[in-house]
DNA sequence: CGGCTGATCGTG
DNA sequence: ACGATCAGCCGA
């Protein structure tokens, strides 16, 4: 099967919100130890910079963590959230706005895609079952919520992606094996709307309608 | 399926 | 101290 085009500069160098709906479908491809995942895009929300309160870089804030959101459009942003999961986002719009895309949720492109995502998830669940000292899974006897919900969250995604802060502040558009290409055609009426997830401290902006989901 | 809770640690 | 969360457990 022929590859797919990549997402170009110019894709990312655009509004945040347009960018978030226009990725749903798209896919995302990172290499990983038990070969290449990808995965389709199906929920992404919107942080819209320095004036969103339900942004990292609300007021202006320019740390050493939200720094990768304010670098040329189509840098990677991961950061580490509640102490044991990975979010993962792709800064938008252009160098010194941080605007970014949150990636909430993908399906996998294909069925090798699917079986790399089940053994990062195993593997990482057993990680789990270590600690608790309890029996681990395997490839024939896990729980079948695994593969109901392998990437319909931003840490799940970044398991499934193996996705961490080995691969925060890459330049998405020019790294040969963390990149977006292409995917499936999407409907526009079938993007569906609604809150952002998780940040009730936001105020008036955690009512924006910045999610996009299919 | 919806609601609750403990886990766990880098960041500021 | 606090999260742009998740799995597991409970009751319906």
């Amino acid at each position: 099967m022929q590859e797919k085009k990549r997402l170009t500069r110019e894709f990312f160098a655009r509004d945040g919100i347009r960018v978030a709906k226009e990725l749903l479908g798209k896919t995302l491809v990172h290499a990983t130890p038990y070969g290449t995942a990808r995965g389709i895009l199906t929920e992404v929300e919107s942080y819209m910079g320095e004036t969103d309160k339900g942004s990292h870089a609300y007021g202006g804030r320019r740390t050493e963590r939200t720094e990768p959101m304010y670098h040329q459009a189509g840098t990677s942003y991961v950061y580490l959230i509640y102490g044991m999961y990975h979010c993962m986002n792709i800064a938008v719009m252009s160098e010194g706005i941080p605007q970014a895309v949150l990636l909430r949720g993908l399906v996998p492109a294909d069925a090798e895609s699917e079986e790399v995502m089940r053994r990062l998830r195993l593997e990482e669940l057993n990680m789990k079952q270590k600690r608790k000292n309890r029996e681990l899974y395997t490839l024939k006897n896990y729980p079948a919520s695994l593969d109901k919900h392998l990437s319909d969250g931003p840490g799940k995604l970044c398991i499934a992606m193996h996705i961490s802060k080995a691969d925060n502040d890459v330049d998405m558009v020019e790294s040969p094996d963390f990149y977006l290409t292409e995917g499936i055609r999407v409907i526009s009426s079938r993007i569906r709307i609604g809150k952002r997830i998780g940040i009730d401290y936001a105020e008036e902006a955690a009512d924006y309608l910045w999610r996009f989901y299919l």
